[in-house]
DNA sequence: CGGCATCCTCATCGATACTG
DNA sequence: CAGTATCGATGAGGATGCCG
């Protein structure tokens, strides 16, 4: 019986957890899809994040070394933000989940509809 | 500017924010690694999963038609769990964030070594 | 503009006890 | 064995205000 699970460190138990944090995958795939985002321009294109968790959320994925920070010393400031090579060779394995979810999702929602009237 | 986001019903958000409850994924993998098993056995398999969240996480995935319950009516219960055909096609996306978790996973704990010194 | 600090709310989750 | 029910703790996340 194979499992991955609760050994002292877990790899696959730490990853998972890092990125199902509500927004990260979200984040990444618009940081993927936009490229060089400034704070607000993430902000803006996920719509119903706040500023805090995207602070929150941003710096976590930065210290996993999958999203960088660049700060540009002016007035008013301005920090970009883009995919370091980890965040890129990430994006694959999320894009399958996105494709997944765009082909199966409508017939999930079918059956949801189904179970409604219990 | 490309988003997939909070429009009226994301299915994309939707599907994320299943698998990023905290046992989804862990779930579905046990469950592809052993095939076929009781509820017991999963719990077993996964060590540190609450009996309540056990049954929560399953109840949810046999709500998206990704797990298959089958109750055997004998005394005591027996009650199996196995993949679905639908949860079986999600798996090699779900094992492609392990293997990226695998494959990554030493030189991010490295790094986060680095920084404990702050 | 892009934060950080604070406070507060609410969903999530664990522990425990009980049941068919 | 495989649940359900209840309660309480915890922590993610929202709202607001201030700052470089």
């Amino acid at each position: 019986m194979q499992n991955f699970h609760h050994n002292a460190v877990c790899p696959v138990r730490d990853i998972l957890s890092h990125l199902s944090s509500k927004w990260a995958m979200l984040i990444l795939i618009t940081l993927d899809a936009n490229q060089t985002m400034r704070f607000s321009d993430i902000q803006k294109s996920i719509g119903d994040i706040s500023q805090r968790m995207l602070t929150v959320s941003l710096r976590a994925l930065e210290a996993d070394g999958l999203v960088n920070r660049k700060v540009y010393p002016e007035v008013p400031p301005r920090v970009e933000y883009c995919l370091t090579e980890r965040g890129d060779s990430l994006i694959p394995c999320i894009q399958g989940l996105v494709n997944w979810a765009l082909t199966h999702m409508p017939q999930i929602l079918e059956e949801r509809k189904g179970r409604e009237f219990l």
